[in-house]
DNA sequence: AAAAGCCCCTGGACGC
DNA sequence: TGCGTCCAGGGGCTTT
């Protein structure tokens, strides 16, 4: 989509999670899109008049891109799948419609997405994202970044690495999964990786093991459960090799004799493994 | 300051 | 077939 302009917007509801911003689809008409990046959750289309699109997909949103008008795309290479989008007129909440004739829709079950303009000059100081952390595969993210954003902290590993202020874009699966890799146990206190050389080794391994569990998710293409799709239609398959995400009840792939185990933290599942995830 | 709990929303899976 | 409960890639707000 680089390189298109947006030729309109449709928006078939008022909000998502929350209101559009006034005047979102007329201010978006007709611009062209510069660049498309991402920073932490957030996709962001880049116009060359300076506006910035930010696009959270929440839980269920998922973009699909149309290469035609109507409900199918072509392929865009000869041999390539041929994804047939079927219209979903409950939760196809936003249409674009292309310089080229394209469209892409975007599609949220339960709008827990949003969307919302900002300018790009004033990025860094716009709200949604001053706070946030250091993006988790540049160079920013070292042991010592954790443990100096560690240190003193009481709370759980889990919910310290769920917060997009310490480190940007990590979710619920990758976070477990991060844990398991590393050896940590979800429920220890986050300032422990700041305290001794048992600490240091313990955000040593972290570290790595959030590198490595989000590297091979990308080559995977991502987790697909249930309905999540590519833009193109397509689904990942890193769900085929998590370690403990959804596993509760079966076997430890360390064949530590142990059993994957479930609790909740924050309202949201951890997994783990009992033995592998002992202590820091 | 930190953690627990509830909320937003819809739908699928499962038990009865 | 229906109804109730639990659960889900996120995260904000309120209460303790």
């Amino acid at each position: 989509m680089e390189g298109a302009a947006i030729a309109g917007v449709t928006l078939n509801r008022a909000d998502l999670r929350f209101p559009f911003d006034r005047d979102f689809a007329s201010r978006l008409h007709g611009q062209r899109i510069h660049r498309l990046s991402r920073r932490a959750k957030y996709i962001v289309a880049e116009t060359e008049s300076g506006l910035g699109l930010a696009m959270h997909l929440g839980m269920t949103g998922r973009f699909t891109i149309l290469n035609q008008p109507g409900n199918g795309a072509a392929p865009h290479t000869p041999g390539e799948f041929y994804y047939s989008y079927e219209a979903d007129p409950r939760h196809d909440h936003v249409v674009f419609a292309m310089s080229h004739g394209g469209t892409i829709r975007y599609n949220d079950v339960r709008r827990f997405g949003y969307m919302t303009l900002f300018e790009l000059a004033s990025m860094g100081k716009h709200p949604l994202f001053q706070t946030l952390g250091v993006e988790p595969l540049s160079e920013d993210l070292t042991p010592a970044y954790i443990a100096l954003r560690a240190k003193g902290k009481t709370q759980p590993l889990k919910t310290f690495l769920l917060d997009q202020r310490i480190v940007a874009g990590l979710g619920n699966i990758y976070v477990c999964e991060a844990l398991f890799r590393a050896g940590l146990p979800p429920g220890a206190e986050s300032g422990s990786l700041s305290i001794g050389k048992k600490g240091a080794a313990a955000a040593e391994r972290l570290c790595a093991s959030i590198e490595g569990v989000l590297e091979d998710a990308l080559r995977a293409g991502g987790s697909s459960l249930r309905d999540y799709r590519h833009a193109d239609g397509g689904s990942g398959s890193f769900q085929e090799s998590f370690d403990v995400y959804g596993r509760e009840g079966e076997t430890c792939n360390r064949d530590c004799g142990s059993v994957i185990e479930r609790k909740v933290q924050q309202g949201r599942s951890t997994f783990y493994c009992p033995k592998c995830q002992r202590k820091i």
